[in-house]
DNA sequence: GCGTCCAATGCTGTCTCGGCATCGAGCCCA
DNA sequence: TGGGCTCGATGCCGAGACAGCATTGGACGC
């Protein structure tokens, strides 16, 4: 499990292709789809369901997406707190 | 920036030696110290104070300690939220 | 001053990972 | 019903990342 692999999976899940949400994070379709096998591997589940026009959330799906949002959030707090405290503040 | 630099620094930031996380870890010294630099030249600033006895936390640091420990136990709800949907219920 | 303990760094082999090309499945339309 | 189109999945390969080994450099204690 990585950043890369849950930002990928946001990306998915927002997008409903993989292929288009390659295009928004500038990478290209197969590595895409392997992120999320491997997500689905690692979880031991399906997360997606796979229809002919795309990639559609499956409750496992919907669940870990708030809190993949909710990871990545932290992540940017994160880098913005220090910042912060860098700059001069105390911006726990 | 990667979930394994952000376990990396909250193992040195408890223990307070690189040597010491790494081997919680079953990593050794080098490529842990190299977390370390890579996540402070990330983030722009000094999370440690290198001290001859080994790392002590920064304000930066402390700052960024928090988040990270919040980070990671996301990341531990998160498998855990799927696994429990998988299992049958909904535990979002 | 010498030995010890710490993190940092040079180097190398391996393994990961992204991209290209291609495949396989499912749908639409003629 | 068959050809073309649109999906995601997979085989393959080359570049880059990364861990480990060996070593360095600095600071302290005796």
């Amino acid at each position: 499990m990585s950043l890369t692999h849950i930002q990928s999976f946001v990306a998915v899940a927002e997008e409903g292709h993989v292929g288009r949400a390659a295009r928004r994070l500038h990478l290209t379709q197969p590595p895409l789809s392997r992120h999320i096998l491997a997500l689905e591997d690692e979880l031991g589940t399906r997360l997606f369901e796979r229809t002919p026009r795309g990639m559609r959330l499956l409750p496992a799906g919907e669940a870990f997406l708030r809190h993949a949002r909710r990871i990545l959030a932290e992540v940017d707090a994160a880098v913005h707190t220090v910042r912060g405290v860098t700059a001069g503040r105390q911006g726990a």
